[in-house]
DNA sequence: CTTGATGCAAAGCATTTGCACCACA
DNA sequence: TGTGGTGCAAATGCTTTGCATCAAG
């Protein structure tokens, strides 16, 4: 996994030769989904940050500009769900799949090579020039399951 | 596949059974998806039928309300594209999932035990109880890569 | 007749945009 | 200093809701 160090530096590259520039609300942005591996809204993100540095001024346009530019470079990748909305993650891990648990929203991470090699075999087959591919899978989870049984 | 006559009786007795009523707009926006077996968002189906039946009073929010109602009782399931919106189609064949051409927003479907059998599995793994799952492959299809190589 | 359904317009909600001011480079 | 960035508030676009009226049972 790339340090913050590297990170910040890729970013300021990508940033340097798109003539654009480097502020504070898109450093608190990118650190945040660093140290926080998960998966957030939008209105997560700027909750968080205007919590977790008052002295900041930061507002919710910046964040969804911010999100928009580090999803459009790669650096992070979103996911949506029906009624929870678009989360975003640091998008630099490998490739991975979904798990969702529709009752508490928990999501759980999984990679299979069988069904990244079929998907790839499927775009094949019909001539799709492949950009891109996601799947989730809707359920109930451990957890969830266990207090619907206490119940 | 079933016949249009055997799933308005479906649909009929599962209005019935939770005494809801059975009315004009209902069933149109019913016979259009069985008819037009294609993926279309709310704003599509509304369009449509009022051109095609310019003597039935129709609104937009009945629309919403049906394909809500529909996909509750699993007679139409739905997909969300990012930008394009959510698209409703009848849910009644066999489950599939969808290639989607991210720059003319055809959309192809497909079938795979294999990967079925994955997603099955990886939810035991996980002792999730799955409820549904979707799979989603984005690129550029056959028509469009060779629109891009004339120019 | 009773109850649920409808259309309309208003309200909601997440996301985007215009603009004057601010801060990187 | 100039250019792009920011916050704010207004605008947008899709979806839902409240309500008076209408129609199915």
């Amino acid at each position: 996994m790339i340090s913050y160090p590297e990170l910040l530096e890729k970013f300021k590259d990508l940033l340097k030769c798109n003539s654009l520039k480097f502020t504070k609300q898109r450093e608190l942005i990118l650190k945040f989904l660093y140290e926080n591996e998960d998966h957030y809204t939008p209105e997560d993100i700027y909750m968080l940050l205007k919590q977790q540095h008052p002295d900041i001024n930061i507002g919710i346009a910046t964040v969804y500009r911010t999100l928009t530019l580090l999803e459009e470079s790669k650096i992070v990748s979103s996911i949506s769900f029906g009624i929870q909305g678009k989360k975003y993650e640091l998008g630099l891990k490998k490739h991975h799949d979904h798990l969702i648990c529709t009752k508490c929203g928990d999501i759980i991470e999984f990679y299979d090579e069988t069904i990244e090699k079929r998907q790839e075999a499927i775009a094949e087959k019909f001539n799709f020039k492949m950009t891109g591919h996601t799947m989730k899978i809707e359920g109930i989870c451990e957890d969830c399951q266990e207090e619907a049984l206490e119940e």
